[in-house]
DNA sequence: TATGAATGAGCTTTCATTCAT
DNA sequence: CATGAATGAAAGCTCATTCAT
């Protein structure tokens, strides 16, 4: 007799997670364009003909990571919209950003797999989308710290210059992360923020 | 007539620096495997056979500027090594950082691709010999902050956490510039080092 | 409750036939190469694997439908077999073609796949009985044409030439059929046969 | 040194002839679908990837000959424009038709593939221009066969279906030209025109 | 030294076939 | 008997590398 639908379901769901997981490892490690199918087949533990089956495409399981990481983006810009003070809203930004590379290396893969393909000019399609979604980020938090500048919060000073100073540290610290593993150390909260709070 | 020694010795140089200056942008741009013999030789102007006649393979170019961004990193070895006070050291080899990062994309794009590939496993032979000079570098550095601390020149607490944090906020500085472009801030020396000066 | 054997056996029966329909149809429109399993399942209104149970491969079906042909191919032998004159032979055996071509796509089909299949040299096991076949028809109607001309109810001339032309003229109908569809006029016995009728 | 310009192109052409050539073969023996790139390349003597330097994809070289077919198909449009009687210029492009196929298989190659490639639905993107070439040569040659009837020149009968027999006729010579080889038997011209002449 | 035509290994993708259910 | 998830060989295509000139 044949499987029942929820069983076709359920394998679906673990082989799709199967090479998602992969792929995030392999996207960050190599690249998109050094990771192949193969690789992530191996490393799924799956034949290479069966991603297919879940995916049209080497791209779309890259797309879906992106997408993966725009919402875990957003997740911050909510932080950032639902503030009693601008303060308040940077800190917990930050150290929810320290925890989570502390902790785990998802974040931190997500970031490198963006940064890699980011300045890569080969149109992967969501990248540009996935751009956009930075900059709005930027933006945010630009207007952030402009708005606890007025409120005597953070030190005076070009508030998009402190905004990208502080994606700069992020960035690196989620590189650092990966590089250097379990002889990773974390920094403070006031470390990270000591160039902006008072 | 044949050419004389010496000009063939000009006419090798020349070419072996335009493949090197175009694979410099290329590599950084696209990272290594996005990077084809073919546009390499097609930026430096060149045919694709005579690359192989100066590099051995695609590794070959790709490893010289590694070897170059060693280089590089050895003069700020070197700043660290003929200090007067720590404090002094650190400040020089940050401003010096910062400013090479803002005013060129040279430093930024070695950066970028010896990030690129630090987490490639395999793949390239000379990165070995890159990390561990690397690690050289935040070995001193922290040796030095320990020995400012001492002096009373830095905050106190984890010298490895400092150093980690500070190599952190530059290779985040490195890709921000290249990602913005045009649009990006440099931070001021005392934004980048706040977190270590009293 | 188990079905029975009869049950079973016209189960069979009839899966069988909706696979070989639906492979007539596929097989003779985009050819055999780009006739997928999957296409000739979808069409049959079954699963992929079921397929299998009935034939042993992709060729299978394919040279079901070729013994199929050398069938249909068998009744017009034996049309040229039970003959009172030649002429009179030929005149059924053509008339009953023009005929089958026009009002279904049914021969025209087994003619097209046989054609396609003709030239290719490896690929098929059953191609050369049903070359053989052919040929065999080819030698019969020749030697009818000869006695048909001695007994002066043809035109003189090359009897091979006249069956040649005579099975181009069948085989070109055939084609012109399912390439023109609904605007396919058939053409008159005599206009077919003009060649070779007194 | 390097070769001279004119050197490197007269090996292009020499090479692009030796994949047309080994492509025309090919496609009319197996279709398009089941001849590889491995095939053609083999059959020309050439590396697979050597035909990406000559052509940008299988497409390609397929759609140059189905370009050819229709300046082949151009040449007996042509006859028919200038003709003195329809007589006549049916007469001449039989008579050129029945030789070309006699005395060389290429035309009746490039009937074949397309005959083979029209019947696939996958749209090789030159079919349809071709098919409306195929059309409009049947348009042109019914109107004179019309102004043949006029004359006297035909026997009386619808001259859409004295079209389709005609090129029935054509076509399913051509195939069996393909088929028998060097047993093939051309038809005289008055016996392919018997059907229409008087 | 310099060129670019030619090679072939390796990639992404498809699909006939198998097999657990 | 019936399903469709899974496999893996083979296809089209790209590109690092070689080599005749």
């Amino acid at each position: 007799m044949a499987r029942t639908k929820e069983q076709n379901e359920r394998m679906t769901m673990a082989t799709r997670k199967k090479i998602m997981e992969a792929g995030l490892v392999l996207f960050a490690q190599k690249g998109f364009a050094l990771t192949s199918i193969k690789d992530i087949a191996e490393a799924a533990g799956i034949s290479t003909g069966l991603i297919y089956r879940h995916f049209s495409s080497k791209e779309d399981p890259f797309n879906s990571l992106i997408a993966n990481t725009i919402e875990e983006l957003n997740k911050f810009i909510q932080i950032l919209d639902s503030y009693d003070s601008p303060k308040q809203a940077i800190v917990e930004m930050t150290a929810s950003l320290i925890g989570d590379i502390h902790f785990s290396n998802e974040l931190s893969r997500y970031f490198l797999i963006v940064i890699r393909s980011m300045l890569e000019e080969e149109v992967l399609s969501q990248i540009d989308e996935f751009r956009k979604s930075i900059l709005s980020l930027y933006d945010k938090t630009k207007d952030l710290i402009k708005e606890g500048q007025k409120r005597g919060e953070f030190k005076q000073g070009n508030p998009y210059k402190y905004t990208l100073l502080f994606f700069s540290i992020i960035q690196g610290m989620a590189n650092m992360k990966l590089f250097m593993g379990d002889k990773y150390v974390a920094p403070e909260l006031d470390d990270v923020l000591g160039f902006l709070l008072i």
